[in-house]
DNA sequence: GGTTGTTGTCATGCT
DNA sequence: TTAGCATGACAACAA
């Protein structure tokens, strides 16, 4: 009735709300006869709908009585066997490209960045512990580097900042770019009176002109010839430690451009209370506890590719996201022999249980006859046209999915009985008819009796099948579905049929097409998931090996602050006043000046010279 | 008995 | 308008 009244109301098109109905009778789910109230459908109509029910009744009420298992000949059919080697080889050499691909040379690091090295006289100042301070405290060299936020953002901000001096550290360290990096505005009231300011108590009692500098190592040459050399200017304001270049730096550093960690140190507690929240180290954030938590997290874990932590996260995202599993690949089912439930290809049964499919059958392709009336489940010898159209139109690669039973069966065609192993879903079989359907031995067959080839063929037919074989639709299923439009119209104007019987017939190439689509659909999305796994697989090596990067990139640089936390302290050391006394590290500090000069200045002023370039940046940013 | 994978089917939107 | 395709959703079934 259903059915009757969709075809009459839409002509092809179907009505919405039609499937509770529909499955009243399509799908035979519910065991009682479809009563017709209020049906517009005709008597005939009706009539023709009992007689399907009794046909499914005298077949065997439930649908579980009818054998679907050899539709799976059109997935079967549908891979070649050369697919299936492609599967397993690129499935096995995945991992060998992967690890190739592991290898490869990273043609990122040319990323540019910005030039922002942090001139910021807080590094060196927090470099330098006080002189005050327990040596212990030594390690508070790194302390603003062991403090911050973890937040993903600020270690991102931190990674490009690092990036961004790292790439300094290839450059040549030069005037200019001293200038670049530490110059400050010709209006800067600072760098004047750092550097002329008559009225700055540096300029009246401090002067490294007169200061004398102990011997310097070979070690600390980067400030010594100069230092040693210094003219005696006594018009000079300030003492600068003036290299003739600052190449020199290149002599302690090699090429790496450290310059902008030489900046008034904060040698003691009180300097510290005062500006050493305000401090900002460009480079401290880098190393902060959290970030050489996570190095030292990654040293064990960058030794098997990525942090198996984010790679299991990642996995169980995936796998949660989506409603099938990746990791198919060990799915053992692929060829599903144990689920095997074959029919029997023997036509001659066919032609007694369907005499009209049978005879309109051999005048049509050979795809077809063969068929009977064994509807979709001819979709196998359907292939044999379709393959050469490229099946159902989709051959997306057939991947590790092998349980997705689209795995080519092929190989199983000399053996006709074995045809239609595939997945098993003999959803309409009986279990007694699913054991003689297990391994439908053709000479067993020919020993049964007809009447059981009968049912036995029965029972592979599909609901379809049964209701075209009801209707008396005189050609093959498989012509209704897989035949072009024109040859399909061509083929009904042939035959006188009822209104019942075309709708039928529409119906039944409308789900034999939409089958095929499914199938399709179901193959390009396993077929995106596994693109996607890929993908999840590339990032997580470039990942990974950003990591081992990020890795080096710290290592160094914490050398290279130990490094200049000892030079400074070195250099500081050395410098005597006039009467030939230390500098007290809580009074001054040294800092270079945008020139490349070093200059002592008192540490208020490099306090307040560290504020003015922490607020810079937070200024730009907004 | 619950879970998972597979398949068929329907509804719907699009071409 | 019709046919066909693509796809999400659902149900049935088997393992």
């Amino acid at each position: 009735m259903t059915r009757l009244d969709r075809s009459s109301h839409s002509g092809g098109g179907r009505a919405k709300g039609s499937r509770p109905l529909n499955s009243l009778l399509a799908g035979h789910r519910v065991a009682q006869p479809p009563s017709a109230p209020g049906s517009r459908a005709s008597v005939q109509d009706i009539d023709l709908i009992d007689i399907l029910w009794r046909q499914d009744i005298d077949l065997g009420a439930g649908r579980e009585i009818f054998d679907y298992s050899h539709r799976q000949k059109e997935q079967d059919v549908d891979k070649d066997p050369q697919d299936g080697a492609e599967q397993e080889d690129t499935w096995s050499g995945e991992g060998a490209e992967a690890l190739a691909r592991n290898l490869l040379v990273d043609g990122e690091t040319g990323e540019s960045f910005p030039a922002q090295f942090p001139a910021d006289i807080s590094s060196i100042t927090e470099a330098v512990p006080s002189e005050s301070e327990p040596p212990g405290l030594q390690n508070n060299l790194l302390s603003p580097l062991l403090t911050g936020t973890d937040s993903p953002f600020d270690l991102e901000q931190q990674w490009q900042d690092l990036m961004s001096i790292m790439e300094m550290q290839a450059m040549e360290v030069n005037t200019s770019a001293n200038e670049i990096l530490y110059s400050t505005p010709p209006g800067d009231p600072l760098s004047t009176n750092y550097s002329l300011a008559p009225n700055t108590p540096i300029n009246q009692n401090v002067s490294l002109h007169q200061a004398s500098l102990g011997g310097c190592s070979q070690d600390f040459s980067l400030f010594s010839p100069e230092v040693e050399s210094l003219p005696v200017a006594s018009s000079s304001t300030l003492l600068p430690l003036v290299p003739s270049n600052s190449t020199s730096l290149n002599s302690t550093f090699g090429s790496t451009n450290l310059a902008g960690l030489f900046f008034p140190p904060q040698l003691n507690g009180t300097a510290n209370d005062t500006a050493g929240p305000e401090l900002p180290d460009p480079l401290g954030g880098l190393l902060d506890e959290a970030m050489l938590d996570e190095i030292s997290l990654m040293d064990l874990a960058i030794e098997e590719g990525f942090n198996p932590v984010q790679a299991s996260q990642l996995e169980e995202e995936f796998d949660s996201d989506s409603g099938l599993s990746l990791d198919s690949s060990h799915s053992p089912s692929s060829l599903s022999s144990s689920e095997g439930s074959s029919s029997s290809s023997s036509s001659s049964s066919s032609s007694s249980s369907s005499s009209s499919s049978s005879s309109s059958s051999s005048s049509a392709s050979s795809s077809f006859s063969e068929e009977g009336a064994v509807g979709y489940s001819s979709d196998s010898e359907t292939l044999d046209l379709e393959e050469a159209e490229g099946a159902v139109g989709y051959q997306p690669e057939y991947s590790k999915f092998c349980r997705m039973s689209y795995q080519d069966p092929s190989q199983l065609s000399c053996l006709p009985y074995l045809e239609h192993v595939g997945h098993n879903h003999t959803y309409n079989m009986a279990p007694s008819a699913l054991d003689s359907a297990d391994l439908p031995p053709p000479s067993a067959l020919k020993k049964g009796s007809k009447e059981k080839q009968a049912d036995f063929l029965d029972k592979q037919m599909s609901r379809d099948e049964h209701r075209a074989r009801a209707m008396k639709i005189p050609f093959t299923n498989d012509k209704i579905i897989n035949l072009p439009v024109e040859e399909f119209n061509e083929l009904l104007s042939k035959y006188q049929l009822s209104e019942a019987q075309l709708s039928l017939i529409r119906d039944i190439r409308r789900r034999g097409k939409n089958k095929m689509a499914a199938q399709n659909c179901r193959k390009r999305k396993l077929d995106t998931i596994l693109n996607l796994e890929r993908d999840v697989e590339d990032l997580q090596r470039d990942k990974a090996r950003l990591l081992r990067e990020k890795v080096e990139f710290l290592r160094s640089l914490r050398q290279m602050k130990q490094k200049v936390q000892s030079l400074y302290q070195e250099v500081f050391g050395r410098l005597r006043d006039e009467n030939g006394r230390p500098y007290s590290p809580s009074q001054y500090a040294l800092q270079y000046a945008g020139d490349g000069s070093v200059l002592l200045i008192p540490r208020t002023l490099a306090d307040q010279q560290a504020r003015r370039q922490e607020r810079k940046p937070k200024d730009r940013r907004k």
